[in-house]
RNA sequence: GACCCUAUCGUCCAGUGGCCUAGGACACCGCCCUUUCACGGCGGUGACACGAGUUCGAAUCUCGUUAGGGUCGCCA
């Protein structure tokens, strides 16, 4: 399916990227994808003092990360570009020149231009907010924008409407901090003599107490969650649902399902607090119900950067398949699995004290060493027989066993399935871990 | 302050005049499952901002008030 649909991302490199400004680019490239339409990235770099090298790269990393490809842009050229405004001095040249000409601009004593209001009312149709009407025909209320700094630069009134028009774009998707603006904007295409394309302004993203959401505020950079361990498809599931409803009570959707149901009608009006509670549910969710496979691609980061001496990929996929139905965040995984890579695991205090430093503990940690030893066969299920077998030939509670030997193999009183972590570690090696362990504590 | 947008559980959504004694999810509180921790299951607390209308009937329509957000830059 494809369409005349074309729709653009067009962020400014001044910072991270934020998590309203990939919900923008998300609806954006939702509505591109669902319409077979073209998803165009643009980067408004025309405050030459403000930008930085880094946050542009903060832009294309997140957007790589949420999985929001684009069809025209950096990186991938089209038919449009140059895609960033500081290549595109000629092109606001011959416009400014039209509008010029045109007697609709003026100077300042100090060197910059405005653009003269055309100071009637403007009405136009939102596609999420409705019908809108601004008056502009009071200058102190609406004064005139200016288009140009004294140092000839740019500014962002002028460049984006000039691009949104050389660029062909049908629909602008954007914050709805640009709601008042847009009528500055319908002045200029009109000045221009050019349709303005259709509008939809999608509410801002608050945070937990109704408050602005603003860099610094928790979970407002897409980095954060790239760091932290996040899901991509998790985050981007979350994202949808913030403003954005498909009628039907459940919250997990594939991004597939959301392509087919994505419409701006349904864009929500009211802005939305930003729960990261509810965010950290979701990955969760994801990480549960995602392949082994998946899981490995997505912990393999966390894992080299914590520099874990994992001998093969098989021997590594056998620990993450039993951690990860425990895993609520893919940084935690190093630590999740740490211990089953080095006989010098550290000993939790408290669990200690609680299994290990109790009457008998080490008595019985001894005779279950003796019957693993002595068991033939190695499997969650037979290591599960032999320890309730040992318990129930003694008159022991199985727990006497459970706890102390989870200690004993792990050095931690919390961790995976007991059975299936002892399958992983192998016979000897649990047998060896017991003993030393009883050992230690003697 | 002016202009614009908005207003359902603490939060995210459902609800577009009767199906609502308002539904789902997160969080929270019980109970259950269980070798730990989780997961899961069951149940519970909890909302139509307020006031006038319109209508036989309003969470749903209109107006006002209040509240929140946005814009008013040589930032985007």
């Amino acid at each position: 399916m494809s369409s005349n649909v074309r729709v653009r991302f067009a962020p400014s490199p001044t910072g991270y990227l934020h998590v309203g400004g990939a919900r923008t680019a998300l609806f954006n490239w939702l509505f591109a994808r669902h319409t077979g339409g073209t998803f165009i990235l643009r980067i408004e770099d025309t405050d030459k003092a403000r930008n930085t090298e880094a946050a542009t790269q903060a832009i294309y990393d997140g957007l790589n990360w949420l999985g929001l490809d684009w069809d025209e842009g950096p990186f991938k050229g089209g038919n449009h570009g140059p895609y960033f405004q500081s290549e595109r001095e000629d092109i606001y040249l011959r416009y400014f020149n039209k509008l010029k000409d045109a007697g609709h601009l003026y100077e300042e004593e100090n060197g910059s231009w405005r653009f003269k209001s055309l100071r009637k009312v403007v009405k136009f149709d939102d596609l999420v907010c409705g019908h809108v009407e601004f008056d502009m025909s009071n200058a102190e209320i609406h004064p005139d924008i200016t288009i140009r700094r004294p140092d000839g630069g740019w500014i962002f009134h002028f460049v984006n409407v000039v691009d949104d028009i050389e660029m062909g774009m049908t629909h602008v998707i954007r914050g709805e901090d640009h709601l008042s603006n847009t009528p500055k904007h319908v002045e200029l295409y009109e000045a221009l003599g050019v349709p303005h394309p259709q509008f939809a302004h999608i509410p801002l993203i608050l945070n937990r107490d109704g408050s602005k959401m603003s860099k610094r505020d928790q979970g407002a950079a897409v980095g954060g969650y790239m760091e932290q361990g996040y899901a991509p498809e998790a985050v981007v599931n979350f994202l949808c649902l913030l403003g954005w409803s498909p009628k039907e009570n459940r919250e997990i959707f594939d991004i597939k399902e959301i392509i087919e149901r994505f419409d701006l009608a349904h864009i929500n009006r009211k802005a939305a607090s930003f729960d990261l509670e509810k965010c950290h549910w979701m990955n969760v969710q994801y990480l549960l119900h995602m392949s082994l496979e998946r899981f490995t691609q997505l912990a393999r980061p966390f894992i080299d950067r914590a520099a874990i001496p994992y001998k093969n990929d098989a021997e590594l996929t056998a620990v993450l398949a039993i951690v990860k139905e425990k895993t609520k965040q893919l940084d935690e995984v190093p630590d999740r699995i740490s211990f089953f890579f080095t006989e010098d695991y550290a000993y939790e205090d408290e669990g200690v004290e609680k299994a290990l430093k109790v009457p008998g503990a080490l008595d019985k940690l001894t005779a279950l060493a003796a019957a693993f030893e002595a068991s033939e066969t190695w499997t969650p299920e037979a290591i599960e027989a032999t320890l309730k077998g040992t318990a129930a030939a003694n008159g022991w509670k199985n727990k006497e066993l459970i706890h102390p030997s989870r200690i004993a193999v792990s050095g931690r009183s919390v961790g995976p399935s007991l059975y299936h972590m002892m399958e992983v570690l192998g016979k000897d090696r649990t047998v060896a871990r017991i003993r030393k362990t009883v050992e230690k504590f003697k």
